[in-house]
RNA sequence: GGCGAGGUAGCUCAGUUGGUUAGAGCGUCGGAUUCAUAACCCGGAGGCCGAGAGUUCAAAUCUCUCCCUCGCUACCA
């Protein structure tokens, strides 16, 4: 039996704009969670992600601001990067699709598959801009909608009633890129027959079964993952195509066929295995451990990307052969802000790299907010209020306080020095049998992908540690019953430390404070240590200060400008 | 249009397989307290569970119709 190991992978963020907090509520805050918490139970785990940096909306952007494109991507590339390790977002890898280890991945992968002829040719009329020598995609002609009139309808899609189209339906197709119309033009391309797939994909999705054997719990997916594959299967799987023309990109491996390029679904998820095999060169490790046997793949996604992560890269694997299909997918619901969707184009978002700037120091308050409100099962809605709220009420009034009351009553009455615990009463073994199960309490929830209510709970501790000196006030007994008073803080120290390890996976910052307030070592998350007395805890500080309503009205004014 | 997921207290959200008075946090009101960042602790009020119909002894939960939000709709990534 070899030993257990974690694959834990983030949606590859596409390097042509900044982060916002909608990303980070879906895909990567929630990963990180798992992520730490796996090890902080020492588990073998590693957490991939990098920069997805292909496509046509890269050369786009790029003809449009009279930049390279790998320009670009170096500069999102970069500040994304950034972002993600400034927020506490800890991957052991965030790599980039444009790395040669990466093409070279990417091409092997095209050319087994191929070989082991899971692919068809077929020539077919694609549309096509003569003046920028390019095939376009439907999203990238525009037109009058033929079906209510709006004059900016793209080729897949009117924005303005919702209909589906095809780039032929639209009155006056235009190419976004020149403006003129475009022509039609023949061109040769790789499919994979979804199809063929959908016997075992159905019997996988709904059974978790797979050869004969199972491979997961299907009630532990969210219902929109299942319904959402569901619905592609049994609505009957068809080609899709798996290669582009374009020229930046992954080439095709083939000679001859210059000008094309891997699709995307060919190129980003494969993304997650070059990045572990830079990791893996990196660390010393054997990435293919981390891929194939009793692995556990976990794709943490948005809900736009689950047909692409539960049924296109599981076909695309099994098809190659030798690697493990994800146990699970947990895509998250989107995050509304402010009662609206979020918009690039509006300025309707927060974005990370300004929050981080303008909340210097207060990543954990984010973090909880977002946690706190995580789209786990329906979209959520984010507001500055609550993001307000949860700071002063929560994070301030009661963990805050807590630890405050706890560190400021160790110093005022024993100098810092650890009371020593002595004779329990029933009470106070109730309170520390509660303690105890917290780790395995938290801990099932965070292996459920229940986060939101993972961190209820975290909280709830928190307010046990509240409770309990409120009801044995041990400010009061300080003069009458000294021994009584240590065994009280001795155990409310307990509950401090407690924390400190149980909300690393949450608020990491706040948890390494308060390592050093009360200057001890880390714990393994289900063999917590207790503080021995004589240990010596250092000085009250503030874990988390107040937010004033100045600050949130200032956000509030920047949002849509 | 088709399909998927949602619509539950003022706000943000939980509610397994139908089963006593529908839950939590925040907010609000009242009480208690002072170790603590006027914080903590205790208690109360507050819901026709999107609308309507049906099945059932019994429906937030199952069925049907309708309304609203979001996603997917196969060449956006």
């Amino acid at each position: 039996m070899t030993k257990k190991r974690y694959t834990v992978t983030s949606a590859l963020p596409y390097a042509n704009g900044p982060l916002h907090i909608g990303h980070i509520a879906g895909a990567y805050l929630p990963a990180d969670i798992y992520v730490r918490y796996r090890r902080s139970k020492q588990q073998d785990v590693v957490f991939i992600c990098g920069s997805d940096e292909h496509g046509a909306a890269i050369t786009l952007r790029a003809k449009k601001e009279g930049m390279e494109p790998q320009e670009i991507v170096d500069k999102y590339h970069n500040l994304n990067k950034k972002s993600f390790a400034d927020f506490g977002i800890d991957f052991d890898v965030y790599h980039r699709t444009s790395d040669p280890l990466h093409h070279k991945t990417s091409q092997d992968f095209f050319s087994e598959l191929n070989s082991k002829g899971a692919f068809t040719q077929k020539t077919s009329e694609q549309f096509y801009d003569e003046e920028h020598s390019q095939f376009l995609a439907d999203r990238y002609i525009m037109g009058t909608c033929p079906k209510c009139g709006y004059d900016s309808a793209y080729g897949d899609q009117c924005e303005k009633c919702g209909s589906a189209l095809s780039p032929s339906e639209l009155l006056n197709p235009k190419s976004t890129l020149s403006g003129n119309e475009p022509i039609k033009k023949e061109t040769k391309h790789w499919y994979l027959p979804m199809q063929d797939h959908a016997d075992w994909l159905k019997n996988w999705i709904e059974n978790g079964e797979l050869d004969g054997e199972k491979q997961h719990d299907p009630s532990q997916w969210r219902s929109q993952v299942i319904g959402q594959c569901k619905s592609w299967i049994d609505g009957g799987l068809r080609e899709r195509a798996m290669t582009r023309d374009l020229d930046w990109g992954v080439k095709v491996p083939i000679e001859g066929e210059d000008g094309k390029v891997l699709y995307v679904w060919l190129d980003a998820p494969i993304g997650y295995i070059s990045a572990t095999k830079q990791w893996a060169k990196d660390n010393g490790k054997e990435w293919i451990d981390y891929w194939q046997n009793d692995a556990e793949l976990i794709h943490f996604i948005g809900k736009d990307n689950i047909v692409f992560h539960a049924i296109i890269f599981p076909i695309l694997l099994k098809v190659h052969g030798g690697f493990v299909l994800p146990k699970n997918v947990p895509a998250n619901e989107f995050l509304n802000l402010e009662g609206q969707k979020l918009s690039t184009s509006r300025n309707w978002a927060i974005w990370l790299h300004e929050y981080l700037k303008d909340f210097e120091g207060q990543q954990d308050v984010l973090r909880y907010a977002l946690c706190s409100t995580a789209p786990e099962s329906k979209d959520t809605d984010f507001t500055w209020s609550d993001f307000q709220t949860r700071n002063n009420s929560e994070l301030v009034g009661i963990f805050g306080n807590f630890i405050n009351r706890v560190v400021v009553l160790t110093n005022k009455y024993w100098e810092g020095k650890v009371p020593e615990r002595h004779e329990l009463d029933s009470y106070d073994q109730s309170v520390l049998d509660e303690m105890d199960a917290f780790p395995e309490k938290i801990g099932g929830l965070i292996e459920q992908y229940k986060l939101r209510e993972a961190l209820t709970e975290l909280m709830n501790l928190v307010r046990l540690g509240n409770k309990y000196l409120a009801d044995t006030e041990p400010w009061k007994l300080k003069k009458t019953d000294e021994k009584r008073t240590e065994t009280i803080l001795n155990i409310a120290l307990q509950i401090a430390n407690h924390l400190m390890v149980l909300s690393e996976p949450f608020l990491p910052f706040t948890s390494h404070k308060l390592q050093e307030m009360l200057n001890v070592q880390k714990s393994c998350w289900d063999k917590i240590k207790s503080i021995d007395a004589a240990h010596h805890v250092g000085k009250a500080s503030l874990l988390f200060s107040k937010i004033e309503d100045e600050l949130i009205e200032q956000q509030m004014a920047k949002l849509g400008k």
